[in-house]
DNA sequence: TTTTGAGTTGTTCGA
DNA sequence: GTCGAACAACTCAAA
């Protein structure tokens, strides 16, 4: 074959690329391609931050197919549309692209396998959806058995992760359309130079102490590789690899640290692989008795927790630390998430709209499955009296207050003892703090005690609505 | 088919 | 302050 296309999507690296791969397998010449779906900038489920991210990521890609003779080829339109257009124009006779789930995906290249030569490989996981089934050959609802079966199959090594090409031979003379440009945040450096750059740090130490680190709230114990991951500027199997790796080195003092690693890139897959399986569970829960829950969705609640004042501090930190940097730490995803459906009593569909929108590492599935699960209604979702309790999390996860301080500096001269619940400080003690309750920050917009009632009456009830049903 | 053991990340209450 | 039990029974996975 003379010509092929490469067509990016969410995989926007050289290494480790098998679309890339069998592309130029096939052909003498490589077109990398990226469509800008209008479809993708209508949806309510994308904003500025991320989109900016792929951007980003896009010309930093073009950067490194430049070094290597080549150059991305960026159109928009209807990709279908776009797509045959390209074929004509470069005389490709192929499309080679990685395999996406997500239910959007797998119809846009349903469609477009129906009209145009288009060839999927694998790489969005290390164990493609489908492949991690029980004996029976159904799929799996329990994280834990998926894990031990996912980690049963050949799991690959560091052999097999796929050098970057030393050369890209692309036709010259294709038109190509300039990228939009949106401020990208700073944190974030898009690009595949600046993933093996971060996975190399995280995994050479940071690793070893994963297992505790992670909960902190104010340390960066976190890979915060997820953004990365998101658009594959890092493959999962070289992430996978590097965890075990990591988890058989002598350099940690113990393999836990890499093993929990390792389970969250699990999880990560198994939500992947639950929407394939159940592509339902995106618009509704997965949890067919928790589907009648009468929520409150009081918007003025909602605004308060968007806006990060709520009146309980680990609650707007985490709220404002995503605003403004795109990324909410994990345990503060839980804390938040736990807030909205079981404090406030507001559809867990709303917050995860509202993640989507801001989240630089927003995925469909990990984003779903995360919020079903704090809410109660997902596969392997926590028990629905599990109820985090706002002030003891952040007493217990960010005990000195510095995650808080950061974020809510209202409160950076609030007492240690009074941080995670400074309605209780005495009129004098506001005063010298310089935070009077109600004016320079918010007094509780709801008591945990009276909405943890409410919330286990609105279960309940609609468990046993369903029941005599 | 039936049985058995197990299930990410908590909180509250009472001794 | 510390500890264990209750929360609510339920569904899933595998033998």
């Amino acid at each position: 074959m003379r010509v092929a296309l490469w067509w990016l999507r969410r995989d926007l690296r050289l290494r480790d690329n098998q679309a890339l791969s069998a592309a130029l397998a096939a052909a003498e010449h490589v077109v990398p391609v990226f469509v800008l779906d209008p479809a993708l900038w209508r949806s309510p489920y994308v904003g500025e931050q991320r989109l900016a991210f792929l951007l980003g990521g896009l010309r930093a890609l073009d950067a490194d197919l430049h070094a290597r003779g080549s150059a991305l080829t960026v159109r928009q339109g209807d990709p279908a549309e776009v797509l045959a257009q390209l074929l004509a124009e470069t005389g490709a006779e192929a499309i080679f692209a990685e395999a996406d789930h997500s239910p959007y995906a797998r119809a846009r290249d349903a469609r477009v396998a129906a009209t145009l030569p288009l060839h999927l490989t694998a790489g969005v996981t290390a164990h493609a959806p489908g492949t991690v089934l029980k004996r029976d050959g159904t799929p799996y609802v329990i994280y834990t058995p998926f894990s031990r079966t996912w980690r049963a199959l050949p799991l690959p090594s560091a052999r097999d992760v796929l050098p970057a090409p030393e050369r890209i031979l692309t036709p010259e003379g294709i038109a190509s359309e300039p990228l939009p440009e949106l401020p990208g945040a700073a944190l974030f450096p898009p690009g595949e130079v600046e993933a093996q750059r971060r996975l190399a740090d995280f995994a050479q130490a940071r690793i070893c102490n994963y297992a505790n680190a992670r909960n902190v709230l104010a340390e960066d114990g976190t890979s915060q590789l997820s953004p990365y991951l998101r658009f594959g500027m890092l493959s999962a199997r070289q992430a996978v690899v590097a965890a075990r790796e990591a988890r058989a080195a002598t350099r940690c003092e113990s393999a836990r640290g890499a093993d929990t690693w390792l389970n969250e890139l699990i999880w990560r897959e198994f939500y992947i692989h639950v929407l394939h399986h159940f592509p339902n569970a995106r618009r509704e829960s997965f949890r067919e008795n928790l589907r009648a829950i009468a929520w409150a969705n009081d918007m003025e609640d909602f605004a308060a927790w968007q806006a990060g004042r709520t009146g309980y501090p680990v609650v707007d930190a985490g709220m404002r630390q995503l605003a403004a940097t795109g990324w909410m730490h994990n345990r503060a995803r839980m804390i938040t998430a736990s807030f909205l459906t079981k404090d406030l009593l507001i559809d867990w569909r709303w917050g995860e709209r509202h993640f989507m929108q801001h989240l630089l590492d927003g995925d469909l599935a990990s984003n779903n499955g995360g919020w079903q699960w704090a809410a109660g209604t997902g596969t392997d979702a926590v028990p629905y009296f599990r109820i985090f309790n706002p002030v003891l999390q952040g007493e217990k996860f960010d005990p000195d207050g510095r995650y808080v301080r950061r974020w809510v500096p209202e409160l950076a001269d609030v007492p240690t003892k009074h941080l995670h619940q400074p309605w209780t400080m005495p009129e004098a003690m506001q005063h010298e703090a310089g935070c009077i309750i109600g004016e320079d920050y918010p007094a509780p917009i709801v008591d945990h005690a009276w909405a943890r009632e409410r919330t286990l009456a609105a279960y309940r009830q609609a468990r046993g609505a369903t029941a005599q049903t």
